[in-house]
RNA sequence: GGUGAUGUAGCUCAGACGGUUAGAGCGUCGCACUCAUAACGCGAAGGUCGGUGGUUCAAGUCCACCCAUCACCA
């Protein structure tokens, strides 16, 4: 089957529901949402969803500190996210929750699916326990002294200083993070997927799928020391779902994660109105391909536990797997003392989001590198680009053909600047498809200086003043207005809401890929109202203060 | 500590296969223009390509080591 003309499911590293969305978790959400646009413009059968990550140790304690309900309060952060990412014109076909009917009929379809194929089993383990808040404690509520280099107030399953690995009660003086006290060891029984099983299979299967070879070799460092059977129960108190015949025991909220991209598309298909079908979706035929946009930080959840569950269950395995690196902040890791931690409401306050969508397709590549945003470069770069350059053009221009030719382009174009345009236009949709946005912004800008070079060269201000000129002025400006047009679809997956007012400035409709190649001539526009503003130090300065 | 990555003009980044005077945008400075959201155009300054050593007729580009930064370690 033709890679074009298959059904694509993306989806987005769902977004824990504990705490509001920083401008940092916007760097996936966004690229996401570009490269998901870009296709649709291709008018290619594609279906885009995401979840909350509802499940899990931290949300159960948080809601226990808030005296609400664990489910309460992840419904509510579910609503917030779906708000910001709404807001940032993140635009899902679907965003749900892990904590759904449809995710625990398919987790626990799953579960039964890998029992049934030999991958599941119990063993018997010892973990840190906090005896006056009688439960288990992950890792990473406890805390206490370093074994190896006696560096203190550190993890339970590691080092930030040295790097040493060891049990949460190898370290000195441990306490619970909960109570303060000394935790114990308790043995507990849990079930394990077997992951061992899968090694000769996810090595092979890396190697079929689109991802980066640098995600590669980060993965080839686990296949080199071997992987250990995955833990995926927890003990009572926990919130997720129980497992069958167990009392006390839930599954581990990273199994029923990924499902809930599955159970999100579910949810979709079940929507009569929606048009889509599960099967057609996520069926392990040709038809169609499944590609998880996700952080680096979950790399292996997603490339190794995630399709040997998938395998182990007989379900369909990723095509494609991109991964996003970090965002920085004026070069530093994003900290609140430094004022450098921006949440997405924060800066949806104060800024546009298009131009962080801009700012952050600027500096995308298809690696995993992270990138700093810099707020005298962000400024800089936007109200260069897009309002200096692009949006410039129609602003110099429109105003002649309003009060000169009565809002109407002319007949005739400068044919040799459009063919140009639109020779490039085969470029820049490829390095849209590899995820090159930053490749494809600095290809779309040098057309945009080819634009205003155009008109500096042709000068309409002077030749309007000689009546002999008229028409040649009209068919200047009917250029520049055409240059504008392609531009704007070139642009549009980046900033669809400009887009969309462009398009009634032109008064055109729901633009595609394809009309690039169309000629706005003997057309009626209308008048032309500024897209967008310029970006201020003060509304920068605001985004940083809260 | 292990592993992976990064280090090119003030800033952000391009630079298959090693090959003439290392590129762009922004910023800065100068000139010009006045249609445009003090926008646009032209021009200039600015880099011993992190360091050292090596391979080669030739290295930013390959190799080794070192330094710095970042990330991940279930």
């Amino acid at each position: 089957m033709n890679e074009a003309n298959k059904n694509i499911l993306v989806t987005n590293a769902l977004p824990y529901a504990n705490g509001p969305i920083h401008i940092g978790h916007m760097v996936g959400y966004i690229q996401a949402d570009i490269w998901v646009r870009f296709q649709k413009m291709q008018q290619r059968n594609i279906v885009y969803v995401c979840a909350s990550d509802a499940h899990g140790a931290p949300i159960m304690l948080s809601a226990e500190e808030l005296g609400v309900e664990p489910d309460e309060l992840a419904e509510q952060y579910t609503k917030q996210h779906a708000k910001d990412f709404s807001d940032f014109l993140i635009e899902f076909d679907n965003y749900y929750s892990t904590h759904t009917e449809e995710n625990e009929a398919l987790v626990l379809e799953i579960f039964e699916q890998l029992k049934q194929s030999d991958c599941i089993e119990k063993k018997i383990i010892e973990q840190a326990y906090d005896k006056q808040e009688k439960m288990f404690l992950p890792d990473r509520y406890v805390r206490g002294t370093c074994p190896q280099c006696k560096s203190g107030d550190q993890y339970g399953d590691s080092c930030e200083k040295c790097g040493a690995t060891y049990k949460p009660t190898d370290l000195i003086e441990p306490k619970s993070v909960l109570s303060g006290e000394a935790p114990i060891l308790k043995e507990s029984e849990h079930y394990f997927m077997k992951l061992k099983k899968f090694e000769s299979f996810l090595e092979n299967w890396i190697n079929q799928i689109q991802i980066h070879d640098s995600v590669k070799s980060k993965l080839n460092e686990w296949f080199q020391i071997g992987l250990k059977d995955w833990d995926i129960s927890r003990d009572h108190p926990y919130f997720g779902f129980k497992i069958p015949d167990e009392d006390e025991k839930y599954f581990y909220v990273w199994l029923d994660a990924p499902i809930g991209y599955l159970a999100s598309l579910k949810n979709l298909s079940n929507k009569k109105e929606s048009g889509i079908n599960y099967e057609d979706y996520f069926s392990d035929n040709d038809n169609c391909r499944l590609v998880h946009f996700i952080g680096k930080d979950i790399i292996y959840f997603h490339a190794l536990f995630w399709p040997a569950v998938l395998e182990g269950a007989g379900l369909k395995k990723p095509d494609a797997i991109f991964v996003n690196g970090f965002l920085t902040v004026n070069g530093e890791k994003m900290s609140k003392s430094r004022r450098t931690f921006i949440k997405a409401r924060s800066y949806l306050e104060h800024n546009n989001p298009e131009y962080l969508r801009y700012y952050f397709a600027y500096k995308t590549n298809s690696g995993i590198d992270d990138f700093d945003l810099d707020t005298i470069d962000f400024k800089n770069r936007v109200n260069s680009d897009i309002v200096g350059k692009w949006i410039n053009i129609a602003s110099r221009c429109s105003k002649f053909i309003n009060q000169h030719f009565d809002n109407t382009l002319g007949k005739t174009i400068d044919e040799s600047l459009l063919e140009n345009f639109e020779n490039a236009s085969d470029e820049i949709s490829e390095l849209y498809e590899n995820r090159e946005f930053g490749q494809a912004m600095r290809k779309i800008m040098l057309l945009a200086d080819q634009a205003n070079q155009y008109l500096d060269q042709e000068k309409p201000w002077v030749m309007i003043k000689d009546t002999k000129m008229k028409e040649h002025v009209l068919e200047v400006c009917t250029t520049a207005i055409n240059l504008f047009f392609k531009l704007m679809i070139m642009l549009k997956p980046v900033m669809p809401n400009i887009a969309k007012n462009g398009e009634i400035f032109l008064n055109v409709k729901n633009l595609e890929w394809q009309n690039i190649h169309d000629r706005l001539t003997n057309h009626e526009i209308n008048d032309y109202k500024p897209l967008i503003t310029r970006i201020t130090s003060e509304s920068i300065e605001a985004m940083l203060d809260k």
